[in-house]
RNA sequence: CGCGGGGUGGAGCAGUCUGGCAGCUCGCGUGGCUCAUAACCACGAGGUCCCGGGUUCAAAUCCCGGCCCCGCAACCA
């Protein structure tokens, strides 16, 4: 890990759809890492922003009878909005419509056309007349569509750009090989590497602009837009100023990525390869989220059963959200979230947990005003084993982190009970002191090591600590 | 033989790579405590680790075979 910069992006949020929670979950990631590293006094450049061409979005704005253009400027500001509502620190919100980012993304085509990697070829597209639409070939039942078995497939041809993915396995795979860990988790790496050794094939870059005319013009064919992925994936560069300013770029470039499983080939494979044919150097790592279901069910608008962020911040509010979207499951496996569970860890974990520890530890130092000012530990040299806690970090294991804190604050509960302060007021009052004085310093301790996933539930403990006012921190939800 | 994930006490999960008394959270039961947000602490009940073979002194973990569930089309990370 680099010591002194670190950049860290999410994928870019699609904006056929307003934030939804896998998304919500990556970025609160990339906060607390961004957040982090900042703390231990890294440079930091955290990106995210939207993808806003292709089809499917054309197609929503014509539905809707809106320019697109128009469309997509009002859902970037419900993407936009996520940072205030969730209280995040990204210092740059890319949408792949900017002026900038479309001609980043042409110069990106222009380099690889040069390098020999881009070329036209004739590309059948199996077509139903039924559905007036394009089918691919998994969409298909015994070779028809299903919604329309007795009509045949039409097989159409059309001319679009190809980029030479082909080329690449080897050096896609020496990647691998050199960066054991370009991957986390492990078996997602297993999994990109085994798809690559299968062999890659060519894939299509661009798309007829009569047809789907919503994308970054190809240069120099104006019959041609790029498909959106290859736009997309430039955003990680152009983000930093590439090609134009080359300071930003040189200075954080490469960085983390950060992803869900259905984007493993086009994070860890298709932009690598386009990475290496641009001549730039590759991406740090890639950490790739499960998805999140509920109640064991994929979150769906059929099934009424999707959670948005939104309400997750009314009922829980910021730091309670942030919490729980962390502390679910375990990196790179499928997590759950239903409200009863949240509602049910949020008790136990924030309520129970944390905020009651805080109200008992500071109505017991008003026993007796013992004038203990609490010391903030300084994170490298608290006897917390902060090593393994920063470990956490590096393999994006955040809800471990978090156990190790509330670990923490359950050894405090029971050092409370065990040594019974409250019985210490009268007879004992050095005792009591130096057992006030342990339990101040852990909560100070504990308000720091929580600086990154809750920044304002750190700063209140902080401030309930200074002042002696007694608060409660996440009050109870029915 | 398309690709991948999963099956561990009532619920949700960790542990599997690198074999060594089966662990965590919630819920449940009993007791304790009264500083605290009806919170906290202790103890306890509850498991054929999907099934069948194999390797081994030892298998949830490794190997072989099988069963079942879920993604891979749409909203979507």
């Amino acid at each position: 890990m680099d010591k002194n910069k670190f950049y860290i992006t999410t994928t870019l949020a699609y904006v056929n759809a307003d934030p939804h929670i896998g998304f919500a979950r990556e970025i609160v990631q990339a906060d607390v890492l961004a957040r982090f590293h900042r703390s231990i006094g890294d440079e930091v450049f955290f990106n995210t922003g939207t993808d806003e061409h292709g089809l499917k979005i054309f197609r929503k704005a014509q539905e809707l009878e809106i320019d697109v253009q128009k469309y997509c400027d009002e859902k970037a500001e419900n993407f936009k909005k996520l940072k205030g509502m969730l209280n995040l620190t990204f210092d740059s919100f890319i949408r792949t419509t900017d002026e900038h980012h479309v001609k980043a993304a042409q110069e990106f085509w222009k380099i690889c056309d040069k390098k020999g990697d881009i070329y036209k070829k004739l590309y059948k597209v199996k077509y139903c007349v039924g559905c007036e639409l394009e089918k691919t070939e998994s969409e298909l039942v015994d070779g028809k569509c299903p919604l329309h078995p007795n009509m045949e497939i039409e097989i159409i041809s059309e001319e679009n750009y190809f980029f030479r993915f082909s080329r690449y396995q080897e050096k896609l795979l020496k990647l691998y090989e050199e960066n054991p860990n370009f991957v986390l988790p492990k078996k997602r790496m297993n999994e990109i590497r085994s798809f690559v050794e299968m062999g890659l094939e060519d894939f299509s870059i661009s798309r007829l602009k009569n047809k789907m005319p919503w994308g970054v013009p190809v240069p120099g064919d104006d019959e041609q837009v790029m498909y959106v992925w290859f736009d997309a994936l430039v955003d990680y560069v152009s983000t930093l100023g590439w090609p134009g300013d080359t300071e930003k770029f040189e200075k954080f470039w490469p960085g983390y990525q950060l992803c869900g499983k259905d984007n493993l080939r086009q994070q860890a494979a298709m932009w690598q390869a386009m990475l290496m044919s641009a001549g730039l150097p590759n991406s740090k790592q890639v950490f790739v989220n499960g998805f999140i279901t509920s109640k064991g069910e994929k979150m769906s608008k059929s099934l009424g059963n999707v959670i948005n962020p939104q309400d997750m911040v009314v009922k829980f509010g910021v730091d309670g959200t942030r919490y729980l979207l962390l502390s679910s499951g375990t990196f790179g496996e499928d997590s759950d979230l239903n409200w009863e569970g949240m509602v049910e860890k949020y008790n136990a974990d924030l309520a129970n947990g944390l905020g009651n520890l805080l109200s008992r530890v500071i109505k017991l130092s008003e026993k007796i005003d013992a004038g203990i000012a609490p010391k903030a530990r300084p994170l490298e040299s608290k006897g917390l084993a902060f090593g393994d806690f920063g470990e956490f970090f590096g393999k994006l294991e955040l809800s471990q982190s978090l156990e190790y804190i509330w670990k923490i604050i359950q050894d405090n509960n029971k050092y409370i009970e065990e040594n019974k302060p409250w019985e210490l007021t009268h007879n004992h009052p050095e005792k009591f002191q130096k057992i006030m004085e342990k339990l101040l310093n852990d909560l100070s301790s504990i308000s720091q090591l929580l600086e990154s996933f809750m920044p304002e539930t750190s700063e209140k403990i902080k401030k309930a600590l200074e002042t002696k006012q007694a608060i409660a921190l996440f009050p109870r939800i029915k």
